[in-house]
DNA sequence: CCAGCCCTTGGACCTAGGTCTTGGGGTGCG
DNA sequence: CGCACCCCAAGACCTAGGTCCAAGGGCTGG
């Protein structure tokens, strides 16, 4: 939309950020500092991921600052529910669980840093991001180096049987009724669907069949 | 988008029929016959499931006459691929096997009739299902109701807890995953998946996601 | 205060789903 | 011809998913 000049102009270019945290003293922190900001503009809290799901939904923010220990609703489940959602998130975490940085990309996220980030490369980051780029904080870029490229769902072609099997998957059929259907043994079947599954780069038949259909294969 | 009079005008309202079996005498024998009728037109003929499914998509026959026991792709499988198509689907089987009844009506069949079935009453329920009605014969009429009511899923309101884990289901979350992001035991959100495939009237996950996209509670 | 619902957890148990590995049957190529 | 490669199929094996059953705590309304 416009250009990544780091900084838009005055008004018509405000970045609504909305913060989720469950602690107060730290949404309070953050929102006081980003609204020194010019181009910053903080248009809500959530205390839980169950609020920031629906907050990001009625207020529309361009930025989604998003603690992962919340309770009622964590950031990892935030941004499963967020998926498909134009808000481009930052995870914004305490802890520092390299476990928890492949699952967030994977699931989305924009960002990942840590809250002892410097106040000002944080502004710069929420600028960033919502100029389009994907940032890491050193370490969490480590860590998804390390466990493997996590994200690289290299179209591989399918072979007529694996199409075949996957369109039975998104219809929603079990293995032994595939297998019924096309007239082979169930271990046939899943077969296919494991080399289904490893070819889309997903990790079981229901996200197979999501996938399937978000991408008219159905 | 015509009334029904059983019987629709001249050239404008002429039945678009495709034909499935693998049998080739049982083709012929069906299209001639069909084609005798002067509101009805067989467009198309299918040896397989595979083909079926091909062909109803680029003839967009009004109705399917579908075989269950095919190459390839059998009945079942071929329905199953055709949910969302707006081909009125009968089945159309030589072996009468109660299992399939409900199978088949539960993936969208629009008509479950034996082969033995009187020539003109096939012409009848052929025009009947044109006119949007579902018929089954005798005999599976009575499998249906034995097996309970297959196609019920009264909307059994789930709860707040519930509906979380649907979404979380319909993200492709694992179990694990689901335990993690609500802060409870991978038990509890069994217990609760349980309760929503009960509830949705499904038998599985994948079902449940799928159910919950279609239903746009993703 | 008790009844009832919701949420939670646990244990025992069974089955569907997936992974890994192997082998047969094409086909293309040196 | 023999080799390599790919698709399909299938057996052995392990794990996640799902069912059934039971039970305790919190909240609400009669």
């Amino acid at each position: 939309m416009n250009e990544l000049t780091g900084r838009t102009d005055g008004h018509s270019g405000m970045i609504k950020v909305l913060i989720a945290d469950d602690h107060p003293v730290v949404r309070q922190g953050l929102r006081t500092f980003l609204d020194l900001q010019d181009d910053i503009a903080v248009v809500g809290e959530a205390g839980d991921g169950e609020e920031a799901v629906e907050l990001a939904g009625r207020l529309r923010p361009d930025v989604l600052l998003l603690d992962l220990k919340m309770p009622r609703l964590d950031g990892l489940g935030a941004l499963a529910r967020l998926a498909g959602s134009p808000v481009r998130v930052v995870v914004l975490t305490s802890v520092s669980d390299p476990a928890d940085v492949g699952p967030a990309m994977r699931a989305g996220a924009a960002g990942f840093l840590y809250k002892d980030i410097d106040p000002a490369a944080l502004v710069q980051a929420v600028r960033a991001v919502h100029g389009g780029q994907v940032l890491l904080a050193p370490e969490a870029a480590e860590a998804m180096l390390g466990n493997g490229p996590a994200a690289p769902p290299s179209p591989a072609p399918l072979t007529e049987r694996e199409r075949e099997v996957l369109r039975l998957i998104a219809a929603g059929r079990s293995n032994r009724e595939i297998a019924r259907s096309l007239a082979v043994a169930e271990k046939t079947v899943k077969t296919h669907v494991s080399n289904v599954l490893m070819k889309l780069g997903v990790q079981d038949r229901t996200q197979a069949a999501l996938y399937a259909v978000r991408n008219g294969l159905a």
